[in-house]
DNA sequence: CAGGCAGTTTGATGCAGATCAAACTGCCGG
DNA sequence: CCGGCAGTTTGATCTGCATCAAACTGCCTG
């Protein structure tokens, strides 16, 4: 199956009101890979070579500097990242690497670049795009300087809790590690954290997570608008 | 003066490559106002009305959740903000104050959004700025997460050192309440990390401040392209 | 079924940085 | 010249979170 075969992929906001004749000669261009789970695809410094969508399985970027390693980020299907990076044809600010197994689209830099010149609405809906993108690392930005650790948990469980249907229980999406991790803490203190909020009615079952006080754990949370939304 | 006499304006990346006639329409739309010290420009959660231009002064971009405060940003003339909130026609992420007093350029959302629907260039051109202002605020991210606070104010050290001409002395762009605010941490505990730095050849004298040992202090720092680099 | 291994939890301790309180500094206006 | 005041520094203490170490859990595999 070609790449632009998958309706989803051309159903992107990015990719969806751009030509037929420019999307189909990014896609001709792309390559449709299938990797490994905990596979490096990319490396903080190196050149921005392609554009990545990932198509199945999910993606976590980090970053490293001394020692120390942080998770910025988590893309699942269907999501691309380091678009800035490709448009400014400068190097990678993050690292990539697969969760799971997963199939990922990669278009060369200079196709993204190519189309971005020639296609009017390419260009615009990528402004779209970016303005997304640095709205969303604004918020986490306000996230990590205005919230302790457990807050940013408790409202990071309301949001799952919202997104699947917020029925009184959630899944987390990611095992506890990289939970941790994308929230700005150790693993230990993640599991303490857990534990705190068991007055707020936080159940922990593995990866099921109950919530039997919602008003309570609300409260908690404070959760705003300008930090937790996801659209807007 | 119209805003339009200023050449300055003009030949911000943003608006450069822009027609006369689209620019032209931006400027009579516009206001150039004058405002004092310490006033509210903008407030978090309100509509984004006006793309801001700073031209004389400085501006604090912060924001607020719960009872904390934190600052995210400052903009210097000739720098924009809130360009995102702007395009997106959506709720301002960061709240706004002048630091001094100050001129400022306001030029209506509407106008900007109608000149992204007509101008090509100046679609092309925004794409471009939002890229940046993405990286920046992914690189302060990134300072935030992996480096500890003296590591932040070394790497800050450092980068006005070079900004101002690396002749050993450099001079501190804003008080310190601000400074500490701006690198995630309390006035405090700001004036410790400075006596901190005593020791790596950084001699304060009130915002004049010394560095008699680069190397030292660099090798403190770690300074990292892909958290420091202004450009790229 | 035993062993091993990765992920998680628990406990003990340490440290970075916040908070609270008070003293100090320079600067301005009377 | 003398308050007064904002910004800064210093000191004492507290707390959140990290670190280190060890036990526990489930799950996979031989």
């Amino acid at each position: 199956m070609r790449p632009s075969d998958i309706p989803e992929i051309r159903a992107l906001g990015l990719f969806r009101s751009m030509s037929d004749t420019a999307f189909e000669a990014l896609m001709q261009a792309a390559y449709h890979q299938t990797f490994p789970a905990q596979l490096e695809l990319i490396r903080e410094g190196d050149p921005a070579d392609f554009l990545y969508v990932v198509t199945e399985g999910g993606v976590e970027l980090f970053a490293r500097s001394n020692g120390r390693e942080a998770t910025m980020g988590m893309v699942n299907p269907i999501g691309t990242f380091i678009l800035a990076a490709v448009l400014k044809d400068a190097a990678y600010l993050m690292s990539a690497r697969t969760c799971q197994k997963s199939k990922v689209l990669m278009i060369p830099a200079e196709n993204v670049r190519a189309a971005f010149e020639a296609d009017e609405a390419f260009a615009r809906a990528i402004v779209v795009e970016l303005a997304n993108c640095y709205r969303s690392v604004v918020k986490e930005h306000k996230d990590l300087k205005l919230r302790s650790a457990i807050e940013r948990l408790a409202n990071r469980l309301l949001r799952y809790h919202q997104d699947q249907g917020a029925n009184g229980t959630l899944e987390l999406p990611y095992d506890k590690r990289t939970l941790a991790s994308l929230l700005g803490m150790t693993p230990e203190n993640l599991s303490r954290a857990f534990n705190s909020l068991k007055p707020y009615g936080v159940q922990v079952d593995g990866t099921r997570i109950e919530l039997s006080d919602l008003d309570g754990l609300t409260a908690l949370a404070k959760p705003n608008k300008l930090i937790d939304d996801r659209s807007s």
